[in-house]
DNA sequence: TAATACGTTTAGAACGTATTAAACGATGTA
DNA sequence: TACATCGTTTAATACGTTCTAAACGTATTA
C-alpha cells in the first residue's frame, strides 16, 4: 500500500530524465541517477534495469557517464559478486564537476577558436571591414573571459562555498537587480 | 587578398556553432548567428544559405528560432522585397533571454514535477522509507529553490546590470573562492 | 571441470532531428 | 496577363544517437 510512494519515486525519475536531457545527458542517466537517488540502498546493475524496463547493457553505459561525472559511486557487498550503484547526495558537487567536466572543455575549445580568429583578423589587410570585424570579435572575447572567470570562481571553490556564494548572491536582489522584489519574485524561504 | 579576414570569419563561424550546437540550437543557428554577427550589413536568407552551403528553406527555419530567441532581427530595405537579418550585438541581452526562454521553462516543468513528487510522498504511509525518500527530495527541493532565485535574479535584473553582477562575483575571488588565486586563475584584465 | 551468474561489448534496429528538394503562395515587374 | 523573384511549407531523405538482443569474458559455485 505504497502505491503512493512509488508514484512519487517515478515523478521525480521523469522529472530527472527530463532535466537530464535537457542538459545534454541522455534521458536515461537521468533516470537512472534518479532511481539511485531515491533508494535507501545501492541498487544492483539488473534491478536498475528492472526498475526503469531498460536493458543491462543499457545501464551499464549509461552509469559509467554518471560515475565520470561524479554522480554515481559503485560499492560491493561481500560474499556478493554483483555490482552496486548509489548516488552522489551533494548537488553541488555534481553541478561543479559537470561544469568543469562537460561545459568547461566545450567552452575553452570555443574560445581557443575565438583567439585564433582574432589573430587572423589582426593579420589580415587594414580596411574599413576589418576594423568592424575586429571590433566585434572584442566585445565577444569580453564576455567569453567574464564568463569563464565566473566558471573558474565557481570551480575553485568548495561545493559548501559555491552554496554560500549563490545564497549571497539570491539575497542580493535589492541592493542590484531592483526589479525582483517588485515583481515578487525570490519569495522567502518559507 | 583578404583572405585571412574570411579564415578569421569561417572560424568564428564554426566555434559559434559549436557553442549553439552544445547549448540545444542546432549547430546550423549558431553557424547563422556567426554569419550575421562578423558581416557589417544585413544579409539575406539567400546570401546566408550561400554562405553556409545550405538551403533557403534550412536557413528560413533556423532564423525562426534565432528570431524568437532575441539573437535576429529581420530588417527590410525600401524598393527590395527581400528579407535581411543581423544580429543582436549585445551577449547579455542574448544570455538573458536564453535563460528566460529555454531554461526557466524546462526547470519549472522539472521543479513543479518534483513538488508534485513531494506531495504524493506526504500521501503515502508513514514508514522508515518514506522519510528517507521525503529528506532527499527535500534536499532536491531546497537545491532547485536556490538555482530559481539566482535566475530570476539574472531575468529581473537590466543585461547592464547583469553584466556588472558578473564583474563583481568575478573579481570577489579572494573574499570568498580563496583557491582561484592560488591556483593562478582568473588573471587581471591584460 | 562443468555450470551458473555476473558485467561488458557489439552489431543492428528504432527513433528523433536536421537537411534537402520541390511545390506553393504571395508580391512585384514586363 | 504572364513572368520572375521572394520566403515558407512539406514530404522525403540522410544522419546521428539511443536502445536492444545476443555474444562474450570472467569470476564463482558445485
Amino acid at each position: 500500500m505504497d502505491e503512493k510512494l512509488d508514484r512519487s519515486r517515478e515523478l521525480l525519475v521523469q522529472a530527472l530524465g527530463r532535466q537530464s536531457s535537457f542538459w545534454g545527458l541522455g534521458k536515461t542517466a537521468g533516470e537512472i541517477y534518479g532511481a539511485l537517488y531515491l533508494s535507501p540502498d545501492p541498487l544492483s546493475l539488473e534491478n536498475v534495469a528492472a526498475r526503469l524496463g531498460l536493458t543491462k547493457g543499457n545501464i551499464s553505459i549509461a552509469v559509467r557517464q554518471l560515475e565520470q561525472l561524479g554522480m554515481v559511486r559503485r560499492s560491493w557487498q561481500r560474499g556478493d559478486r554483483r555490482v552496486f550503484f548509489e548516488a552522489e547526495g551533494d548537488f553541488w558537487k555534481i553541478a561543479q564537476s559537470f561544469l568543469g567536466l562537460r561545459h568547461k572543455p566545450e567552452f575553452s575549445q570555443s574560445f581557443a577558436m575565438l583567439e585564433e580568429s582574432v589573430r587572423l583578423a589582426g593579420e589580415a589587410v587594414r580596411s574599413a571591414e576589418r576594423e568592424q570585424v575586429m571590433e566585434r570579435l572584442g566585445s565577444l572575447q569580453e564576455f567569453y573571459r567574464l564568463v569563464d572567470s565566473t566558471v573558474e570562481l565557481l570551480l575553485s571553490a568548495t561545493p559548501e562555498k559555491m552554496k554560500t556564494m549563490m545564497e549571497m548572491i539570491s539575497s542580493a536582489v535589492a541592493g542590484i537587480g531592483g526589479a525582483a522584489e517588485r515583481k515578487n519574485l525570490m519569495p522567502a524561504e518559507k
